[in-house]
DNA sequence: TCTGGGGTCCTAGGACCC
DNA sequence: TCTGGGGTCCTAGGACCC
């Protein structure tokens, strides 16, 4: 019996402590992931992080703070590979191993205590084993749920382990800054510390219907709970869609594409090609995961960062790209822009359903087009000869 | 040289239906 | 011969997470 059975484990700077693992050139120097022009830091090692860059953060911005940062592009095919592998890891130890994304990932070892020892235990033998195997560190909270594991990791970085019993559980998420609640991001802080709510403590001893008028019903409750160590939610053996098929990964809802401009745009014939192209994009990974949808989502985002979505839903669900592109062209000149300079274009395509549910009359319809036949030569070409072997003639030169 | 890209979920209003 | 009301779908926007 052990009452803290929910690890989660966190790996360390991800991204830079694998890009910089086999250069030890690169140990005692900051170092960027990411931030090609107009980009955004993917990942800063520790060193980069004590002059105040933080990923997310606007590579021009991080420059800024650190000029002397190394800058090394990400490498994502070696990202995934290294991840899976400490997936693997993990899976020796227990199979409820839940993936949330290529970082991190929640485990249940309640019926692993037996063979391996007591969580925090496990946690040490899970560390050691990365450390040795794949050279970067990572760090482990150990708790009774969830959420609380999940806090418990973030205290524990870098390269440690925090373990949070049931009786110290409100000891521990008291004087925690609200914005470390899952849930919490900018505004919601901004918001909460508006009314006076600083801490997760002030958010415990608030009404419920209070916080709910100022942030939301869902929010409200789901944040009270929280603040209470209240998470009933169990650990799920869950793959995630980088890792591909066959691990119990939850079927997509939407799928979509997005490109910023190298340089603000206000020509309708570029942004149409480049629509025409990112709709391929989507398209294309509708067919692999064998799935159609119904709604069409494009997103404009203009020079000065206001953007708007606009979406029309179909009567049949469609795989077809010339279908999926006449939509988001409607979409697109229904907005009767006017030269209006853009930074930002994205298509999404949202309701998605297996492809063997459509209705038969939709697929009859797309064979009299021709579209669904021609899009299934172009897939082939491209696994034949790669994705830039073939493009409609609009996007030639 | 400010601010990526891929997602999920919630809210709120209006249409529409029974 | 004032106003129902509940459920579902569609659309737009917003917040959040990694």
């Amino acid at each position: 019996m052990t009452d803290t059975p929910v690890l989660h484990v966190d790996m360390d700077a991800f991204y830079a402590s694998v890009a910089t693992r086999d250069r030890p050139e690169l140990h005692d120097v900051p170092v960027i992931v990411g931030g090609g022009h107009r980009g955004v830091v993917l990942s800063a090692n520790y060193l980069a992080r004590e002059y105040g860059v933080r990923s997310g953060m606007p590579s021009a911005r991080a420059r800024r703070l650190c000029p002397q940062a190394v800058t090394v592009s990400p490498e994502h095919e070696v990202f995934g590979t290294v991840s899976a592998a400490v997936v693997e890891t993990f899976r020796r130890i227990t199979p409820v191993v839940e993936v949330v994304s290529i970082d991190e990932a929640f485990l249940d070892v309640r019926g692993s205590v037996r063979r391996w020892g007591s969580p925090v235990e496990i946690a040490e033998r899970i560390r050691a084993t990365v450390h040795d195997e794949q050279g970067i560190t990572c760090s482990v909270g150990v708790a009774a749920s969830i959420s609380v594991a999940k806090l418990a990791s973030r205290r524990a970085k870098p390269d440690g382990v925090v373990v949070v019993p049931p009786e110290e559980v409100t000891t521990f998420l008291h004087p925690l800054d609200v914005g470390e609640l899952y849930g919490v991001g900018e505004k919601t802080r901004a918001m909460l510390h508006r009314l006076g709510l600083v801490t997760v403590g002030d958010v415990a001893h608030t009404p419920l219907r209070t916080l709910q008028r100022a942030v939301g019903h869902a929010v409200g409750s789901h944040l009270h709970e929280l603040a209470w160590g209240l998470d009933r939610r169990e650990v799920v053996a869950k793959q995630t869609p980088v890792f591909g098929i066959g691990g119990g990964a939850d079927p997509e809802k939407s799928m979509g594409a997005q490109q910023t401009f190298s340089r603000d745009v206000d020509d309708r014939e570029v942004v149409l090609r480049e629509m025409l192209a990112l709709t391929g994009t989507v398209s294309r990974r509708m067919r692999v995961a064998e799935v159609a949808g119904r709604t069409v989502t494009i997103t404009v985002r203009f020079a000065d960062f206001t953007t708007l979505t606009r979406s029309r839903t179909m009567p049949e669900a469609t795989d077809v790209t010339q279908d999926l592109y006449r939509t988001a062209v409607g979409l697109f000149d229904a907005l009767g822009l006017q030269r209006a300079r853009l930074r930002l274009v994205g298509v999404r395509v949202e309701g998605l359903v297996p492809r063997e549910s459509v209705h038969r009359q939709a697929l009859l319809g797309e064979r009299e087009h021709g579209w669904s036949d021609a899009d299934r030569a172009v897939d082939r070409a491209a696994r034949r000869f790669g994705n830039a072997a073939v493009r409609p003639a609009s996007l030639l030169g």
